[in-house]
RNA sequence: GGUCUCUUGGCCGAGCGGCUAGGCACCGGUCUGCAAAACCGUCUACUCCGGUUCGAAUCCGGAAGAGACCUCCA
């Protein structure tokens, strides 16, 4: 069944036509955080371009299963297969438990994730609740000769794997480039080869984070998890996988040549990357510590954010760059995509006041086709706001009388915001509260008094009640019926 | 060092061989008592040097700069 939507596929470095595996059930699979720290800037963009993905599926009539994993255990400090557990050691550092470390960054994660309006993936399954999944891949893995076992740690032998597979097909790796890329690190390994990596790693006694398997106590090492919740939820095959680019090499790469070694088929018909999110050029992460959190940003408590940005400010920032290209932050940049985001919605808020003609000067129709294109040409969310801005025109200029609308033209304009704007962008009209009643009167009487004033050319007291009602925040609007007015967030 | 990617107007960002998006900012006009909002208009870019082509931001080669991955990171 051909949806016409064409995506790019990292495997092949090219869009191809996206056709599901068992229409019109679609599987996705998206790495989900770690969950060790607050969630960040970085986090938010494969949590929105997915979400429009999966939305954008569900749109056009898919059965979608949408997992999302959240991983809490496994994940190394250094990929080297050496260090620290990530959450283990933040468990110490706070002295806690594990899973407390685990549960506090979840609801962390979620909070946000639901503030961005990112919705909740059909599944989302965590790492160490599927150990025996993982201990069960593992003797596939064994059994076909990929694996070996080491002082109590399991490694994959790359290899082994790659006489009979192609190790580096989804990174572009050369094995011969990693032979001599990585010999230069210690040498103290239990690894046969430097690009080995864990499947199983020995827990040491001061390990707190331990399952009992037969090589001894232990845990699953990080890119085993993927492979076996993927397999686990969506089958041996499946349409997508998803990712932030940086996990291209080694943790993509890696869950391949363990599903391959595995069950020797490629289980990913699609995979999807997002870029990087960079702030100064620079890649904002963890590691670099010029990582935004989410916290900091809806609040503007951080030293290089001039003021507060909110969610749907943020989703409508990602939105209007392309998922495969970095997106620079920047204060100027968050800023216009705020006051472009809050002119769209208030363009639609006003479809009602256009006063409707017997004929039509506009042509909303093709500009749904043309947002529809866009979406189809691997999820173009830009050149989808692009359009709609058109109609953001067009809505203006009906009202300021130089354009005209028909009946169906307004139906066909709320249809479009209600499809693209709403559903599948997910974006949503941030009412600014009027606050409450008592407020809204108040204000109404002063700015009535201030018609008034302006009646009698009392030019100074209607000024006066302008310009004190913008100091406290509140936008007024003259228009020829009278004022409209709204709160400042 | 290896692999790969990028370089677009004041800023952010589309673009995939001809029709030269869009947002924000700026400037002019309309509206307004003055503003704000809105509308209309102006501003017209493609790092550099070669090449292919009737025609290139777009294809090819080279140079410079930036970035990503090769270590944890979305």
């Amino acid at each position: 069944m051909s949806q016409n939507l064409h995506i790019y596929n990292t495997i092949n470095r090219k869009k191809e036509e996206f056709v599901a595996l068992n229409p019109p059930f679609v599987g996705i699979y998206v790495c989900g955080p770690t969950v060790y720290g607050d969630p960040h800037l970085g986090h938010a963009r494969p949590a929105i371009t997915f979400d429009v993905l999966f939305r954008y599926l569900v749109f056009l009539g898919n059965k979608v299963r949408y997992v999302r994993n959240i991983t809490d255990v496994g994940h190394l400090e250094n990929d080297a297969d050496e260090g620290d557990d990530k959450i283990a050691k933040k468990a110490r550092l706070e002295q806690i438990e594990p899973m407390e470390v685990v549960q506090y960054y979840t609801d962390r994660y979620h909070t946000f994730m639901d503030m961005l309006n990112v919705k909740k993936p059909s599944i989302e399954p965590r790492a160490s609740g599927h150990i025996i999944e993982q201990l069960l891949l593992i003797e596939e893995i064994e059994k076909n000769g990929f694996a070996y076992e080491k002082n109590g740690s399991v490694y994959f032998d790359v290899e082994a794997y790659s006489k009979k597979y192609h190790y580096g097909k989804l990174s572009g790796r050369v094995l011969e480039d990693l032979y001599s890329n990585t010999r230069s690190l210690d040498g103290q390994s239990e690894k046969k080869n430097s690009f080995d990596f864990a499947l199983w790693k020995k827990a040491l006694p001061e390990h707190i984070m331990r399952w009992p398997s037969r090589f001894g106590d232990g845990f699953p090492g990080w890119h085993l998890e993927c492979s076996a919740m993927s397999t686990k939820y969506l089958g041996e095959e499946f349409d997508i996988h998803g990712g932030g680019m940086d996990l291209l090499f080694p943790h993509h790469e890696c869950e391949i040549a363990q599903s391959v070694a595995a069950s020797g088929k490629e289980t990913v018909r699609y995979w999807m990357h997002n870029n990087m999110i960079t702030i100064n050029g620079q890649k904002m992460g963890k590691s670099l510590g010029n990582f935004i959190t989410l916290e900091e940003l809806f609040s503007g408590q951080h030293a290089v954010l001039t003021k507060a940005y909110s969610p749907m400010t943020v989703r409508f920032f990602i939105l209007q760059a392309h998922y495969r290209s970095t997106l620079d932050f920047s204060n100027e940049a968050l800023t216009a995509a705020e006051k472009g985001f809050e002119r769209m919605i208030e363009a639609y808020n006003n479809i009602d006041k256009i006063k409707t003609l017997d004929n039509s000067t506009v042509n909303i129709q093709d500009i749904r086709n043309k947002c529809l294109d866009a979406l189809n040409d691997d999820l173009n969310t830009p050149i989808v706001i692009a359009n709609l801005f058109e109609v953001v025109k067009n809505i203006n200029s009906a009202i300021a009388g130089t354009e005209s609308f028909n009946v169906e033209n307004i139906a066909e304009c709320k249809k479009l915001f209600d499809d693209f704007v709403f559903n599948i962008m997910g974006l949503v009209a941030e009412t600014s509260s009027s606050g409450n009643e008592i407020l809204s009167n108040v204000v109404d009487l002063l700015l009535n008094e201030r018609i008034e004033a302006k009646k009698r050319k009392d030019f100074a007291a209607s000024d006066r009640i302008r310009n004190e009602l913008t100091a406290l925040g509140i936008e007024i609007k003259d228009t020829k019926e009278g004022f409209e007015w709204k709160l400042k967030n």
